[in-house]
RNA sequence: GGAGAGAUGGCAGAGUGGUCGAUUGCGGCGGUCUUGAAAACCGUUGACUGUAACAGGUCCGGGGGUUCGAAUCCCUCUCUCUCCGCCA
């Protein structure tokens, strides 16, 4: 969430970040500054009311000891009529407020400077590219047959049960996911991050926490008995974590892992898009999260990259980084890398990670603060980033390692899966 | 699911209608002493809002009510604990 005061100081700056990223109701902002300008003059009033409310009674309380009745009779007539002036003025209070906020949490947040502009994907910028040592020199099969010929997924078996975008992994499939999420936990945690194993339903609350309500109200699954949310992310549980905390600045930077299915509605997908485990409904990921102080965000944003990165290069796999431009990414991010891999198979590449900073937006939603060195309250900066989402991992690992005879792993799984490759 | 008890500052724990934003202890921070540290002693130490800075306002789990005045009384919700039941 933008804060009101940097909308009210810096009014044209912030008009300019939300034309970047082809935000609609530019208005917005000047009726937030016209209900913010009213907001502060009524508050005013009744905290003046209040004051002088609170003043008598102090008065009355003294008169009662000294028997001094009628005297304080007086003053609580008085009182009554300030009191039916600050019970109006609250009123209208409330109602500016809720104006208020609900314009604020419309509002996505401010590109940084780095975004290059841009409406469509097309408009990324590809700012490296690498492992093409790794490219197959055949095309090969895609996952889906690949799958069916080792039995590593069964596509029929989810739709019977559960319905389409929702797999069952079976046999060297299972342990496959099952050792990929081991590996990732452990290349994160060796890199600092502490595990945490989060709930995947979570409360109205944290939804808005991270920005997914009201936002992305229609992608997330409800368990709507409890008024609970399956989450499309571990980013959801784990930044809440720290949702209305002052934190320790000598126990910065926090950051977390966590492995947790993701749960996703994905409602409007279609066509080659959803084909096997390009885009399913349920499916598992491993997070990374940090909250960091401001000064540090971007400079922490680069060393998340770069971790990500290592990781595709110790699955060997030809991969790009891209900075997204302003109108591709999401609600709640200021600068956002993705992470593609090169599926040959599929002729196309796959995104596999998602790397950003949120800076304060999911910070000032969730009161996530530090205090500096003058002792002042500030909010920290929020980011996240996949390290890894499996079923694209899964997919461009089966086409690019696949021989005539076996699939092949890298390295790096050979220990957690077991086997150096999956056999038919 | 049933019965009972409870929710107060980073933590523990007082406070049952007026000078309580809240006694006290621990913890934290600063200082004295010390070569240094510990101990001891002294001081200091909640959040939000607001201001140029003061002032002012709000907050004792959430919401509502009674009263001139509520941490304190009433209603309600949520959560925690104990006992019983059920159960991976």
């Amino acid at each position: 969430m933008l804060s009101i005061q940097l909308i009210r100081q810096q009014t044209d700056f912030v008009k300019k970040g939300l034309e970047k990223k082809y935000f609609k109701s530019i208005h917005f902002i000047d009726d937030l500054l016209a209900i913010d300008e009213q907001r502060r003059k009524i508050l005013t009033q009744q905290e003046e009311c209040s004051a002088s409310m609170n003043q008598y009674a102090k008065q009355i309380g003294a008169l009662m000891a000294t028997k001094e009745t009628e005297k304080a009779d007086t003053l609580k007539t008085k009182v009554s009529h300030l009191k039916t002036q600050v019970t109006q003025l609250t009123q209208t209070l409330q109602e500016l407020e809720q104006q208020q906020s609900d314009i604020l949490l419309q509002l996505p947040n401010l590109p940084t400077d780095l975004v290059p502009e841009g409406k469509t994907p097309t408009e990324n910028i590809i700012v490296k590219q690498g492992g093409e040592q790794f490219l197959p020199s055949t095309k090969g099969l895609p996952h889906w047959d690949l799958c069916k010929q080792y039995q590593l997924v069964d596509f029929e078996l989810g739709n019977k049960v559960t319905g389409a975008g929702f797999p069952f992994y079976t046999h060297q499939g299972a342990k496959l996911q099952r050792a990929l999420i081991q590996y990732f936990l452990d290349f994160n945690t060796k890199a600092g991050y502490a595990e945490y194993a989060a709930p995947i339903l979570v409360n109205e609350e944290s939804a808005f926490g991270t920005g997914q309500l009201p936002d992305k109200e229609g992608q997330m699954y409800v368990a709507q008995t409890d008024g609970l949310y399956l989450i499309p992310t571990a980013e959801v549980p784990l930044t809440n974590v720290f949702r209305n905390d002052i934190i320790d600045a000598k126990k910065l930077p926090l950051r977390l892992t966590g492995y947790t299915p993701c749960f996703r509605r994905e409602a409007g997908s279609y066509g080659k898009d959803v084909r096997g485990l390009n885009r399913l409904h349920q499916f598992d990921k491993v997070e990374i999260v940090q909250l960091v102080e401001p000064h540090l965000s971007y400079a922490t944003l680069d060393t998340m990259v770069s971790h990500v990165e290592q990781l595709l290069i110790s699955l060997q796999l030809p991969y790009r980084i891209l900075r997204l431009c302003a109108g591709d990414m999401s609600f709640a991010s200021a600068l956002t890398y993705d992470f593609e891999v090169f599926s040959a198979a599929q002729e196309k590449w796959l995104e596999v990670s998602s790397v950003s900073n949120f800076e304060s937006f999911q910070t000032n939603r969730m009161k996530i603060r530090t205090k500096d060195e003058n002792g002042k309250t500030q909010l920290l900066h929020s980011l996240n980033g996949s390290s890894l989402a499996l079923p694209r991992i899964m997919a461009a690992l089966l086409e690019n390692h696949q021989t005539d005879n076996d699939i092949a792993l890298p390295p790096c799984l050979h220990g957690y899966f077991g086997g150096t490759k999956i056999i038919r």
